[in-house]
DNA sequence: AATATTAGTGGGTCCGCACCCACTGTAGGG
DNA sequence: CCCTACAGTGGGTGCGGACCCACTAATATT
């Protein structure tokens, strides 16, 4: 495709493919915030195609793991402000995704369960989660995935997440 | 500090540490998405101490290690708005970080180069930066942060970065 | 019974990031 | 000389995420 050869204009800095400073690209610090950006966009993107956001995912996930919660351990478990979850799992009853009765021993509590739809939803969002991945990780083969997954894993359990987020 | 005993409730679900559900760890997709979300957030964090942002520190980068720019070229290398690099550009320049001096050869442009105050300052953020890495990579060891390093960047040059950010 | 505490809800705010448009000055091509 | 194209700027918008407060209903405490 380059039809003109180097031809060095001097003090023409970039040109051709305008690279990241090495700098930057040295720091994994750098490099996992850029790539989980990335990471987090297309597969919110994805969601997105079904009316979904990241969070209904994480909570469609959390209820098929361990069973139903109370609304309250799903804020704790997942690290959201009860407000937002409120609004969340209003969404997703409203959709048919989960259901929501009021604990009968105490009847503060609202439990929260996936329903079969919710179920059958989240196999195709884990789906396209996993398609995203493979876009993403193109580059690397089954095995350096593996190795991957595993130090990302490690390192994620290290991390005193302060705060929420998914 | 646990005044009772374990005492399983039958049907109390999650209780002592609320783990996140392993349909979502399985996932490198979230796992690059939460902890580089949390790395960036860090990052950021130190940034802020001395005034700056992540872009500053991109910008002061790129100047450091491809020498002065075209502002055209920056945004280019960068992927920011062009309007964005001109307010970033405008708080190092009155900080003292960067020069522009008007291209005499045309006029339009605006050269951008770092001033001796500006790698100094490089210098420090990029150890604040490699501090938080050591915050953040502190499960991993020294030969294990190398292959993260090295899968991370293959894994970045694969994306067709469609958008800027830093 | 009176009071404090807890679960959930419904508003609304603040902030950062990406994006866009209208405008000025300069350059280049007919 | 005129008109188009381009570099840079200033101002403003839209969106999403995190956060917060005030309030109700129910429960626990004394």
């Amino acid at each position: 495709m380059a039809t003109e050869p180097p031809l060095p204009d001097l003090d023409r800095v970039p040109a051709p493919t305008p690279a990241l400073p090495p700098t930057l690209l040295d720091l994994s610090t750098f490099l996992l915030a850029r790539i989980g950006r990335t990471a987090r966009g297309r597969l919110a993107e994805r969601l997105a195609e079904r009316g979904l956001r990241l969070w209904d995912m994480a909570v469609l996930a959390a209820l098929a793991d361990f069973g139903p919660h109370a609304q309250r351990d799903l804020v704790q478990r997942l690290g959201v402000d009860p407000s937002d979850m409120a609004k969340v799992a209003d969404q997703l009853a409203a959709a048919g995704y989960v259901e929501r009765t009021r604990d009968q021993v105490d009847r503060r509590r609202v439990s929260v369960a996936v329903t079969d739809t919710g179920r059958a939803l989240l196999a195709e969002l884990d789906a396209r989660a996993r398609a995203v991945q493979d876009e993403v990780l193109a580059p690397l083969d089954e095995r350096e995935r593996q190795v991957l997954q595993e130090l990302l894993l490690r390192v994620h359990q290290g991390l005193g997440e302060r705060r929420g987020s998914v």
